[in-house]
RNA sequence: GCGCGCGUAGCUCAGUUGGAUAGAGCGUUUGACUUCGAAUCAAAAGGUCGCAGGUUCGAGCCCUGCCGCGCGCACCA
């Protein structure tokens, strides 16, 4: 038995508790950690409801402790439990009996928790993130976005979802449009002339790095250096291949593919040096040119959602009511969805699209495979192209249809994001307001030491301010590649200086997984809604509370296995096991739980114990920061255990097969919740 | 102007649907490697939880007002 049902058990308990004794019937009931493990292993605060409640039915006051008193005896029958305290001003607080419960979790492999199959029949979960605008290198605010992404699909996948990643891939906007007028306009090149340069650009310049200088360029080329008469034409060049793009089938759609391809095939690879994957890229273009639009502008024609403004400021376009923006005399309250020119804005082709994911548009791409990954995981893309993915030997999931869909976008979007999910709540009420989930976070800007580092210089106005944004259009920012080059530098030196006796090889890879562990966690680590104002020291620290403190207590908990015999686990397993037996050996074992240090060993097993809750708190939260927590608490609590007590060295037997019980149990229930997090342990580090 | 978010230790941040003595990391000071790995551990110092009211057995958390900061409010994407 694990924990989890130990807990919902003794809910139980106290549900039908509260309904014996008092008549009242308990929907949910809350149970809490105490704040230190003497006053007990579980609390109910649920005397205070319950004080009210039987006040608000039958007026009477009863105080809370009487309560918890009469509670406390029902609890006390569960055959787990050791005892029962009512404790401050009516907590009732349970005490396991520490010696079964261990017996209970020793032995078993409990480290499959990131890997638990998902259910067939449960409906599909669909979480967009990444969505890079594919004309440049990725930065680290786009990395935060894809990390927490990727980290919350393995949180719901270790909770039993079935869960579909997407990538949206908006390869016919103005930022790719951009970087065509760039190579075409600046550096004068075919596409013949784009491709030959893409194969001999240097390793520390790849094509995404290319492009990140050749934007900022062009936005130069925009605003700078002519009179207006020449900067205005130069913006009609911008839209004119934009609409070139747009309209495709000719040379300059087929230019702007291979840009925005070669740099989604960058922005992936640098992905998957995060191991951050993808079941499917959906591409802007093939929403355009199969109509996914029109259906949807029917849709929302016929239902009414959108009118056609016939006066007024908007007259000509159909927009959206929106009352919950009050107008004012500079803002109208209604959303543009359709313009005067007849073009639809962003926000209409993401409803399109936002309706595709829920299966309610009536329409579906073609799709085909884009990239396979070493496992045999492959990647597929949307394509335009009939039966593009007949392909016998690589059979194709199905796509889209999900029951609720996660859209993990910066919090700046939030208002266009609600309209997305009203737009679409208006059209198919029935599958409630909650299908549609902005998943939203804060941005990662500079912290002005940062930008001292990075040797660009601030106005008197920046450098006033708690951080500066990074702009892709300013090619302000941190490169995710450079980032986590210089980490897996900084990674492999301090490797070298203890593990020289590994291979290169050995030694490369464990400097990747460290530097894979501390990017992950330090973009974890702060909440959604914090912005975090990104400095190189933190970022590249790998001591105290980041990826390396947590990997490095698994790695010290692994090397006490690796020297311990092989059958050391299973004996002391028996050995606990014989203690719920024989109450000679039950009696030793819970002296050794019992008092401070013994206290303090059961405390990390509780701790360890509480995993699937920390998961599931996760999943219900949205919040991947609270995993992150729970997984450096599990590290500090083992670092100390390890520090306290010598396991290989313990002459008393039975204390010894305590300490592995819980070692063992520790170490791989942070094994799990590191690898939900992303986050692998090194053989040695 | 309206909407959203934030304000907690010197700095960066947590704070579990309102719950017990407000917690971490960094930094500072001090101590611990002859032991299963010191990327570690222990101890100390550091708080008017922005301000003022309110709600109740109980408020960092909920409500109201104010102050300060950030973001958003396009026939841009």
């Amino acid at each position: 038995m694990a924990l989890l049902q130990l807990q919902n058990q003794l809910k139980e308990a106290v549900r039908s508790a509260a309904l014996e004794l008092f008549g009242i019937e308990l929907d949910q009931i809350g149970a809490e950690t105490p704040p230190r493990p003497e006053l007990g292993d579980l609390a109910f605060p649920v005397s205070f409801e319950l004080a009210k409640l039987i006040k608000q039915g039958t007026g009477a006051k009863v105080p809370p402790r009487t309560i918890a008193e009469q509670l406390k005896t029902k609890l006390e029958a569960a055959a787990e439990v050791a005892r029962v305290d009512v404790a401050g001003a009516g907590y009732v607080n349970v005490f396991f009996d520490r010696a079964k419960l261990l017996s209970l979790f020793a032995g078993k492999h409990a480290g499959a928790v990131a890997e638990a199959p998902p259910i067939p029949d449960r409906p599909k979960k669909m979480v967009e993130h990444t969505s890079i605008n594919p004309n440049k290198a990725a930065h680290i605010g786009h990395v935060r976005n894809a990390v927490l992404g990727d980290t919350f699909v393995r949180v719901l996948k270790a909770a039993g979802e079935r869960v579909e990643v997407q990538n949206y891939i908006d390869n016919t906007g103005v930022q790719v449009a951009d970087v065509v007028v760039g190579f075409t306009e600046l550096e004068k090149m075919t596409l013949d002339q784009i491709k030959a340069l893409d194969a001999s650009l240097p390793a520390d310049v790849p094509f995404d790095y290319y492009c990140w200088d050749l934007y900022t360029r062009v936005g130069v080329f925009y605003r700078e250096g002519a009179d207006e008469e020449t900067k205005s034409a130069r913006l009609r060049l911008r839209s004119d291949v934009l609409h070139a793009i747009e309209a495709g089938n000719n040379p300059t759609a087929e230019l702007a593919n291979y840009v925005a391809t070669r740099n989604v095939e960058r922005i992936l690879d640098t992905m998957e040096r995060l191991d951050i994957r993808y079941d499917l890229l959906a591409r802007e273009s093939d929403i355009l040119h199969l109509h996914f639009w029109d259906r949807a502008f029917e849709l929302m024609k016929s239902a009414g959602v959108i009118r056609l403004e016939s006066q007024g400021k908007h007259a000509g376009c159909w927009v959206m009511p929106f009352e919950s923006h009050t107008g004012t005399d500079e803002h109208e309250s209604d959303k543009i969805i359709v313009r005067s020119n007849g073009t639809v804005t962003y926000t209409g082709k993401d409803i399109a699209y936002q309706l595709w994911k829920l299966g309610r548009l009536g329409l579906d791409f073609n799709y085909k495979p884009f990239r396979s990954y070493p496992d045999g995981h492959v990647a597929w893309v949307t394509t335009t192209e009939p039966n593009a993915e007949i392909l016998p030997e690589l059979p194709r999931p199905n796509f889209g249809g999900g029951v609720k869909v996660y859209n993990v976008i910066d919090s700046r979007q939030a208002y266009p994001q609600e309209i997305v999910a009203r737009g679409v709540v208006a059209l198919v009420p029935e599958i409630g307001a909650d299908a549609s989930v902005h998943f939203g976070y804060e941005m990662v800007a500079l912290s002005p030491a940062a930008c001292t580092e990075l040797g660009i210089e601030l106005s008197e106005e920046d450098r006033a301010r708690p951080y500066i944004e990074m702009s892709g259009r300013k090619g302000l920012g941190v490169k995710a590649d450079d980032l986590i080059d210089r980490l897996e530098k900084d990674a492999l030196k301090e490797v070298e200086a203890r593990h020289p006796e590994l291979s290169t090889d050995e030694r490369r890879a464990t400097a990747h997984e460290i530097a894979v562990g501390a990017l992950r966690y330090f973009l974890l680590k702060f909440t959604r809604n914090s912005v975090i104002a990104f400095d190189f020291n933190e970022a590249l620290s790998f001591e105290g509370e980041t990826g390396p403190y947590c990997q490095y207590a698994a790695v010290r908990a692994n090397s006490i296995f690796r020297k311990l015999d092989e059958t050391a686990i299973e004996a002391a397993a028996e050995l606990l096991r014989k203690a719920t037996t024989d109450s000679q050996t039950g009696a030793r074992v819970s002296e050794v739980l019992g008092g401070e240090a013994g206290t303090e060993v059961w405390s990390l097993l509780m701790l360890a114990e509480r995993l699937e809750e920390a998961i599931a708190q996760c999943a219900a939260s949205a919040e991947p920061a609270n995993l992150a927590k729970y997984a450096f608490t599990l590290a500090r609590g083992f670092n100390l255990f390890y520090h306290r007590h010598r396991i290989i060295a313990e002459e008393d037997e039975i204390k010894k097969a305590v300490l592995i019980a819980v070692a063992d149990i520790t170490r791989q229930r942070l094994t799990s919740a590191l690898a939900t997090l992303g986050i692998k342990v090194p053989e040695r580090m």
